[in-house]
DNA sequence: TGACTATATCCGCCTATGCGGATACATTAA
DNA sequence: TTAATGTATCCGCATAGGCGGATATAGTCA
């Protein structure tokens, strides 16, 4: 029961809910996770570990740049959770917002950086 | 969002994912829930505040006595993980251990005591 | 190799939150 | 009303966990 707790933990706060929104569409690089939060880099870098060590996602390095995305499959109530999830968090005020943002952020991106 | 994160704060501790499982085949009151867990009246009663705060229970006075249940039914989300909730909680180790210990508990409980 | 970039971790600081005894409040019964 | 019981809230204390700059690590490129 511990561990469904610190499952749940991960997710009592907002950065980190608006971190899986950012990636029901698909993995990000952490930099684009930065642009979009507005957040140092060590900030959004611990969450990011938060979130991988309760089991939410998954990180890929490929080059310089590390990928994360959604995860959860071998726990059947993260896994539902997370569908759960992806209905409500896209839906939320702050989660249209930051879609937005990401998705003018990647418009003014550089070609040459982490294209994902 | 910030909604939707105090949502899941509330389940992020082990006493609390106890309690929910207590209260899945039915409501309770305080004196059940103290004896099973076996915790100072005040904590038991805060975590309940808790639970109540954020949506996931609701209390009922009768006579001196407090019987909560399992609510939620107004949030999709949440009454929805209740299902999740309901299913796992009741399989954990800890789970079956404090059904157990309820079950001993009401045989040997006077019977003029809080009947629930 | 050395310079550069991206990410992770460390550190001290600060706030949030849990703890449980003490107290306040609510209800019942005499 | 007074006493007794059940529950909620208050209080000071201790710990957990967030913050973000500084530093360490990992990879790339020249």
């Amino acid at each position: 029961m511990k561990t469904t707790a610190h499952h749940f933990k991960a997710l009592s706060e907002t950065i980190r809910l608006r971190i899986l929104a950012l990636l029901i569409e698909g993995e990000r690089c952490v930099c684009d996770l930065m642009a979009v939060l507005d957040l140092p880099q060590s900030t959004v870098s611990r969450h990011l570990a938060t979130l991988r060590t309760a089991g939410w996602i998954k990180g890929r390095r490929q080059g310089q740049w590390m990928y994360y995305r959604l995860a959860g499959e071998e726990n059947p109530v993260q896994q539902q959770t997370l569908v759960l999830l992806r209905r409500e968090l896209v839906a939320l005020p702050q989660g249209k917002i930051d879609q937005e943002a990401l998705t003018a952020y990647l418009a003014t991106k550089d070609e040459a950086a982490c294209h994902s």
